[in-house]
DNA sequence: ATTATTTACGTACTTTGTACGCAAAGTATA
DNA sequence: TATACTTTGCGTACAAAGTACGTAAATAAT
């Protein structure tokens, strides 16, 4: 039976990073509450759903977006957080390039846009904070896990890694020094191919470690 | 009104250190599903409660035991965790000193007894996969969060601090660079006052600093 | 006083992180 | 072909953080 848990929900905070400048994917709302506001694209979670699961169907029902590297990072279950009823809401973000992707509003979503998160306004429920939480996890987690991964091709030259992080980070970062880093912490390993076709010296491909 | 969710649990790790032994407190339970199984106290979430007002409240229905210092780690929601019908559940744990509470079984508890950790036998549900969580978180933070907090009294000298890292972490760690470290990271603040009737030396007292 | 014990400060060394030099390997231009 | 130019990728010197350990100060016991 795919009946739906009333009372457990899940938002994604789904970042799109180009140009140095980093969007928030938001749907327009097509119920009640908060009916045609921009918020989170988020939903319930079926009874024999995984939460992981949940998370992807619901991304792509609203967004249209699939295949995401999409991580868990908090809950949220403040009793006040949802007017209607007590939901709890588990807290999912991923990382990607928004030209990736084609959107595709669907099922309770009426439209679904990049809007630029600086300077972002006040969304429904607790939804800033979310997206608050969930960027400050990006940030700590850059140097441990392969959050990078949808940003990044499959095989990629370490320049292109390093510009990654510079703008992503807002700061300079020595070429060199983080060459050195990224090696030595093995978030990625060298493959046996070099870049070809470019402008000047062919580089070596490395690919992102998942440990 | 105080209705019960029935989608949403909590679990509680707590566990308790002397004598460089952990042990872990369970409760014996008394309904179904595992009747009469040893277990992590646990239960339901109230419609109008917040988590950790929840996780505060089972922990005093069920072993007595108030006024710990509780953080949440983590949710578990797995489809097959709970037999009976879907229910994730957010683990929330503590250290403490077992000499320090009465344990007193209530709510739904038989019984409730400290084991100990090392050799533990199969739980029910997933709760011995919340144990492990529970404790690599600890040893995680203990160098960022004051969760020693519940081991150690208001004011302290340092070398009891000491001695609680060595033990909990099973491991020595030098007299000397242990305070300087402590000290530089901010974790404590001295105090004017210093022990007396030690047998020694008497020693600053020190104080934990919840940032 | 002397000794024993614990506290608390300090110093030398090692590892990790940062700033920067420069040669190697290509492309573009003469 | 030679020369200049760009990007890659290794290496070295200095700084900061972490580790090993020496020893004097403060008290209790003798």
């Amino acid at each position: 039976m795919n009946e739906i848990l009333p009372n457990i929900s899940i938002d994604n905070a789904i970042f799109g990073f180009a140009n140095g400048e980093l969007k928030i994917l938001l749907i327009k709302r097509d119920k009640q509450p908060e009916f045609d506001r921009w918020s989170l694209p988020g939903g319930y979670v079926y009874c024999n759903e995984n939460m992981d699961d949940a998370s992807r169907r619901l991304l792509q029902e609203l967004t249209g977006m699939s295949n995401l590297f999409l991580s868990r990072v908090d809950v949220f279950g403040d009793t006040d957080r949802y007017p209607d009823r007590r939901v709890i809401s588990v807290l999912y973000c991923a990382l990607v390039k928004p030209e990736q992707f084609e959107l595709l509003a669907g099922a309770h979503a009426k439209k679904v846009k990049w809007f630029k998160v600086k300077g972002i306004k006040k969304l429904p429920f607790d939804h800033n904070e979310m997206i608050d939480t969930a960027l400050s996890w990006l940030r700590d987690e850059i140097w441990r896990k392969p959050v990078l991964i949808n940003l990044l091709p499959e095989k990629f030259p370490l320049n292109q890694m390093h510009d990654l992080f510079q703008t992503f980070l807002h700061e300079t970062i020595d070429n060199r020094n983080f060459r050195k880093k990224v090696i030595s912490q093995e978030l990625v390993e060298r493959l046996n191919e070099k870049t070809k076709g470019g402008k000047q010296r062919p580089a070596y491909l490395y690919r992102l470690k998942r440990k």
